[in-house]
DNA sequence: AAGAGACCCTGGATGC
DNA sequence: TGCATCCAGGGTCTCT
C-alpha cells in the first residue's frame, strides 16, 4: 500500500530513466486506469509528449509534460510502475503501458485495478484539497496546531485524511501515534502543546524512517526496479498485532478504528 | 463537522 | 479437494 515513502521512491527511481523521455502512445487493457479524459482523447493529447520532470504531491506521482500539462498517477492499493525494454515480457497485471522513444516502456502494474491516471492541464484540478506534505519546512508545529484546533475527530482518521496532511496511510499513521505515544482514538483537539509537538516531530519521524528503508514492502509494493524496501522490518507496530512493544513489552493491539485496521500499544500510548 | 456505509477490485484466508 | 464467502485496503461519494 504505497504511501509518502513509497510514491517519493518511486518518484526518485523513475527520473533517471524516465526524464527527457517521449511517449510515443498508450494501451491499456483496462480502460478505467485511464480516468480523466476518456481514453481515446487521452491517447491523443499524451502521444509526442516529453516528459520534463517529476515530482511528489501525498501520494500521487506527477510528471510534467514538455507542453505543460501533467500526466498523475495515484497508485492506490497494488499500483507498481517500471521502466523495461519494450521485448520483456509483461507481468500478469501489468494493464497499462506507455511506449517510449527509446524501446522502452513504462509499465503500469496494478494488480487490484484500483489505480488511476489523469493527465490535466493543471495540477491543481486534482491537487487543491490537498493538505500540507509533512515533510516540507511549511509543515511547522505551529501549522500542525492550528490544524488541530476545532477538530473533534478521533486523530488516527483524521491522520488519513489527505485533506488534512497529504501522505499519510495507515502504515506511517499508526507508526507516527506510536512514535508520539498518543492513543489513535484520542479527539484531535484535545492534545497537550507537548503532544502536539511530540506528533509532529513523530509524523516526521515515521516517514524518514520510511523513506531512509526505501519504503516497506507490504501487501506486494516494490520499488520500479524490482528489489523490496526494508521498512516491514522497521515497523514498531503496524501489523504486529499479538507482538511485544518495542518500548515497554506490553502486547500490541489490532483495533478497527474509523474502519481501518489500527495497531497500537495500549501501555506506551494513551 | 464527522461518522457510517457503499463502491471499486483481487486474492488470500476461512468456513463448510 | 473444492467450493462459497469474507475481508483489507485508499480515496471518494452519499446519506444522516
Amino acid at each position: 500500500m504505497p504511501e509518502l515513502p513509497e510514491v517519493e521512491t518511486t518518484v526518485r527511481q523513475l527520473r533517471l530513466p524516465l526524464i527527457g523521455k517521449r511517449i510515443l502512445g498508450v494501451r491499456t487493457n483496462w480502460p478505467k486506469h485511464l480516468a480523466r479524459p476518456d481514453p481515446d482523447l487521452f491517447g491523443q493529447r499524451i502521444s509526442g509528449r516529453r516528459i520534463s520532470a517529476i515530482y511528489r504531491r501525498g501520494k500521487y506521482l506527477t510528471f510534467e509534460l514538455d507542453n505543460g500539462e501533467s500526466l498523475i498517477v495515484h497508485l492506490k492499493m497494488s499500483g507498481h510502475l517500471s521502466v523495461v525494454d519494450a521485448e520483456t515480457s509483461p507481468h500478469r497485471h501489468d494493464h497499462t503501458v506507455f511506449a517510449l522513444d527509446n524501446e522502452q516502456e513504462l509499465r503500469f502494474r496494478d494488480q487490484r485495478k484500483f489505480g488511476r491516471i489523469y493527465l490535466v492541464e493543471h495540477p491543481d484540478e486534482l491537487f487543491s484539497g490537498l493538505g500540507p506534505e509533512p515533510l516540507e519546512p511549511q509543515f511547522t508545529v505551529e501549522l500542525l496546531k492550528s490544524r488541530l484546533a476545532g477538530r473533534s475527530r478521533a486523530l488516527k482518521p483524521l491522520l488519513l485524511d489527505q485533506g488534512f496532511v497529504a501522505g499519510i496511510g495507515n502504515i506511517y499513521a499508526n507508526e507516527a501515534l506510536f512514535h508520539a505515544r498518543i492513543h489513535p482514538q484520542r479527539p484531535a483537539n484535545r492534545l497537550t502543546p507537548a503532544e502536539i509537538t511530540a506528533l509532529h516531530k513523530a509524523i516526521q519521524l515515521a516517514l524518514t524512517l520510511g523513506l531512509q528503508n526505501g519504503g516497506a514492502s507490504i501487501d506486494q509494493y516494490l520499488r520500479p526496479d524490482g528489489s523490496k524496501g526494508s521498512m516491514q522490518n522497521e515497523l514498531a507496530v503496524h501489523g504486529r498485532e499479538g507482538g511485544a512493544c518495542n518500548n515497554c513489552g506490553a502486547t500490541v493491539e489490532r483495533k478497527t478504528i474509523g474502519g481501518r485496521g489500527t495497531f497500537f500499544c495500549p501501555m506506551c500510548q494513551v
